[in-house]
DNA sequence: CGTTGCATTGAAATCCCTCAAGCGAGGTGG
DNA sequence: CCACCTCGCTTGAGGGATTTCAATGCAACG
């Protein structure tokens, strides 16, 4: 998909381009869209919260670091979602491109001034914002009550449905990331998706590329 | 703290009191208060969600079912929090009061028609929902990463800054409703609350109250 | 063609779960 | 008032799912 090299882990960011950002509920807001290199920062935790961002391309994801490295991804964001949208002075979570990606930066303040007058667009944020709340509490089952077999199914039915490819889905994040999201070890990940394969549920062409053979039987796993 | 009896649990709810109802940020609705039974359903998942509510007295749970019955409490709300808060038309969990409780209803209607016309009131709306989210987000964190010892120990912390009692923390909740919060077993529940008393950092005059002896070691814990 | 980073696989260990029994407080009924 | 029941909680023993540790595979890149 993407070629990667050394170099784009440091390359700067660089302002490309300066207009007008469409996000869901027909708002229009002023923005740049700027490049992310891979596992390059977006935004870190505890930063002052001055942007809202929305993927134009490529895919970013939301971590939480433990005081002992410990990681949980708490989500990950696909072209057209917006993120980092904060009430607080700062983010509550640290953004990284999980892949090369192009974001669109909008400034609070104009949110704010939005937000202040118009209560219809008003309303859009609020959205976001329990959108955000409904995802975490399927994810919440999902990492207090699921089995491996289980966490992975659910993942690959989900990313089927929202990043769909020709014959299957095309993960952008690797096996650490995907570990890091299902409350998981890598190795656990990887076997899954070996015993998927066997089982003849999923085919893996190459790493990234999962083709689902059965998606019934994934459904099902999928508690 | 409460006497339980076979009755209550099937008691009906009634109408206890109409008049205004005070939420946090000077929000000041119209409302009424009922009183509901230990284990007695407030509101079901996808049902119509026409009121907004507030514990007053007592607590209450919000779960999640699985379709073989593995069941994940989502929150606790202890008095003077806000639940039930959709922008939806339906409930996306189910609410159940853990012990014998009173609780505020107010009319969405109410809600919406303010929201409208106040944009502070509508931000106080936006920044409870946004509460949620940033609980449900250090939840999960506990949820994927954290071993049984660290979900117990910053359970009991977060408790006993939420519902301090004069010496520790009261428990409205049974082993089986933490259980399923920390995405445990009751039985680890159990031992890991018979650990933390043998190694001195709690004591348990009765199950349903900890007394925390070494805030500093259960904060250690609480990684 | 060696290096590097990510992914897979195997073997052993561990943490937590499952199954099962026992305990204690509170309520009921004889 | 005491026996009995129920329900929630605790404790033990054994097992299993996932982690940990370690080695190998593989593709991209220089």
């Amino acid at each position: 998909m993407q070629t990667i090299s050394a170099y784009q882990d440091t390359a700067r960011t660089s302002p490309m381009l300066s207009g007008r950002v469409q996000m869901a509920g027909g708002l229009d807001l002023p923005g740049f869209v700027m490049d992310f290199a891979r596992n390059e920062e977006v935004f870190g935790e505890e930063e002052p919260a001055d942007f809202v961002y929305q993927v134009v391309s490529g895919a970013v994801r939301s971590t939480r670091i433990l005081s002992d490295g410990r990681r949980q991804v708490g989500a990950f964001y696909l072209p057209g979602d917006v993120f980092g949208l904060e009430l607080g002075e700062t983010h509550r979570f640290c953004a990284e491109a999980v892949a090369n990606s192009k974001v669109a930066l909008i400034r609070r303040t104009a949110i704010d001034r939005l937000a202040e007058r118009d209560s219809a667009a008003a309303r859009q944020f609020w959205a976001l914002t329990s959108q955000d709340l409904q995802r975490l509490q399927d994810h919440m089952v999902l990492l207090g009550r699921k089995s491996a077999l289980e966490r992975v199914a659910t993942f690959l039915v989900k990313m089927a449905e929202r990043a769909p490819s020709r014959d299957g889905v095309d993960l952008p994040m690797s096996r650490t990331d995907i570990a890091d999201y299902l409350g998981l070890t890598i190795e656990t990940v990887s076997r899954t998706f070996s015993q998927l394969e066997r089982d003849q549920v999923i085919a893996l062409p190459s790493s990234r590329h999962v083709v689902l053979r059965d998606r019934r039987g994934l459904a099902e796993l999928d508690a």
